[in-house]
DNA sequence: TCAATGATAGGCT
DNA sequence: GCCTATCATTGAC
């Protein structure tokens, strides 16, 4: 398992080596393809740009534990804060790929996270109101694609989703002996990996802070950006 | 291309 | 305390 020297270090190169990576929650196991990195208060996209704020107050936190958010009313996106504490640097995980990649096995065990309970749940004020849903992977219908295939886990909705977590989960140390935990996976070659600007965002679009693996088909293809 | 959907945070009274 | 714009997205059409 990483541990916190891990991710205390800029947050970009802690964007880098998370890449290949595998994270886990209970029987489920995603490995990481792509991410996105969001750096502190002088990063215009950050949640932390205003400072400490009831939700992004576990960015200025420790490294090496999550940060869950609610987004566009229905989505759920998980981040790990990264950098020295106060920084206030975080990855978001964007996409995945199910992990081992044998579908038939791992349908079953998607179900498991939410039928857990509140184990590995942290609650902190602001991490998301009770009235938020609670995340319930694999029951809600098909998705785009079956568990193990490309797509469910592309998108950081869908990734949170897989993996069954949501705002219950903020703060959690990913380091520690709790379910969710991010452990390392085979070396990544600089030659494997792709950059370029973020997505979804409408300032700090000019900092190549997205960072993906080449080749890989769970990884966000660009969508056409709708005007305001 | 666009609607769904609700938390968040700033501005104002 | 209230109002409003915005939002690190997704799936349906």
């Amino acid at each position: 398992m990483l541990d916190r020297h891990f991710y205390d270090r800029p947050v970009l190169a802690v964007a880098r080596d998370l890449l290949g990576v595998t994270v886990r929650h209970g029987p489920v196991a995603l490995r990481v393809t792509e991410v996105e990195a969001y750096g502190g208060t002088d990063d215009p996209a950050s949640h932390a740009r205003r400072g400490p704020t009831p939700r992004s107050r576990v960015m200025f936190g420790p490294p090496g534990h999550a940060y869950v958010y609610f987004v566009y009313g229905m989505h759920w996106c998980f981040n790990v804060v990264c950098g020295p504490e106060g920084t206030a640097a975080a990855v978001l995980i964007r996409a995945g790929s199910v992990c081992p990649p044998r579908p038939e096995r791992d349908i079953t065990g998607l179900d498991a996270p939410a039928r857990s309970g509140s184990a590995g749940r942290v609650d902190l004020p602001g991490a998301a109101g009770p009235g938020a849903p609670r995340i319930e992977p694999n029951v809600d219908g098909p998705p785009p694609s079956g568990p193990g295939l490309p797509g469910w886990a592309s998108g950081p909705g869908r990734f949170a989703r897989a993996l069954g977590v949501d705002g219950g989960y903020t703060g959690a140390d990913l380091t520690g002996p709790g379910p969710l935990s991010i452990h390392r996976g085979t070396p990544i070659d600089d030659t494997a990996v792709g950059h370029g600007p973020r997505v979804g965002i409408r300032v700090g679009t000019d900092l190549p802070y997205r960072l993906w693996l080449l080749g890989e088909a769970s990884v966000s293809r660009a969508r056409s950006v709708r005007p305001r």
